[in-house]
DNA sequence: ATGTCAGCGACACGCTGA
């Protein structure tokens, strides 16, 4: 089964790209993540075209994260455990946003993750990711099972380690590479996930993410924020994984490649 | 270079978020 996580920086922006993608990669399931849209603005006919089941959760602007599957699609789960919400600044109450929902594909249980940036590390949304993360780590230890095969795939912004980032000199006091940030990775190895560390198509790092400004992707400065976690029955079965960065090129791109994972 | 995108409200471009 090939299985992958793309965030696509808008569904409706990247909806030609997407399509192509599809038809040219072919997975069985594909996370996405930053659909940018509600929920019924998907666009369900276009990837039904090509075989696709959908599962969305978004809500209109901003997040939004979604599976689409080939392989079946059910117990879809919106949401994390006690998901704790982000209190904006114009905003009284706090925003249940769309940043993760789970579906059982083909046997193996997927989620597509959209893990909050954080913007600087202390502020208030920071504090949020760390508490988001923690959600997360108890989601998935309420839901693994040594038998059934359980993945974890998404943007997590969060590099884990400083080669995983283009200049590790240019991140002092940025969020996605401090401390705690890795602390809430280190935990999620704690309940019995590891990292599925895809190949790079060029270059040594398999960076999944690079900035739209400053000539940052031909300059190669990136970053390897999106990532796979699962557990043993899931990564026993791992056959490869790559990066797609040559769908980081060209027109109408996301900042982000696609990561894909294939099992036996 | 605070250098690029995307969506929104409102119909030009500033704001927010990344």
């Amino acid at each position: 089964m090939r299985i992958a996580t793309w965030n696509v920086n808008s569904v409706s922006a990247r909806l030609p790209r997407l399509l192509e993608w599809l038809s040219s990669a072919r997975p069985d399931v594909l996370c996405l993540q930053e659909l940018k849209c509600a929920a019924d603005a998907f666009p369900v006919e276009e990837v039904a075209e090509l075989g696709y089941e959908v599962a969305a959760h978004g809500t209109g602007r901003w997040n939004g994260v979604a599976i689409l599957s080939k392989a079946g699609l059910d117990d879809v789960r919106r949401g994390l455990l006690d998901q704790p919400g982000y209190q904006s600044q114009d905003a009284l109450l706090e925003a249940d946003e769309p940043r993760a929902i789970a579906a059982t594909c083909g046997g193996v249980r997927v989620w597509s993750l959209y893990v909050p940036n954080g913007r600087e590390p202390g502020h208030a949304h920071y504090k949020y990711k760390l508490r988001w993360l923690e959600a997360l780590r108890a989601t998935a230890a309420e839901e693994l099972t040594a038998e059934r095969p359980f993945a974890l795939l998404g943007d997590f912004n969060i590099a884990p380690t400083d080669s995983d980032v283009w200049d590790i000199a240019k991140f002092h006091d940025s969020t996605h590479v401090t401390d705690a940030e890795r602390a809430a990775l280190a935990a999620l190895g704690e309940v019995g996930l590891t990292e599925v560390y895809p190949r790079a198509l060029k270059y040594d790092i398999p960076f999944t993410y690079w900035d739209y400004r400053a000539l940052a992707f031909p300059q190669n400065r990136g970053m390897r924020i999106d990532l796979v976690y699962g557990n043993d029955s899931f990564t026993s079965t791992v056959a490869d994984s790559y990066v797609d960065r040559n769908e980081r090129k060209g027109k109408g791109q996301s900042d982000h490649a696609p990561v894909v994972v294939d099992t036996a």
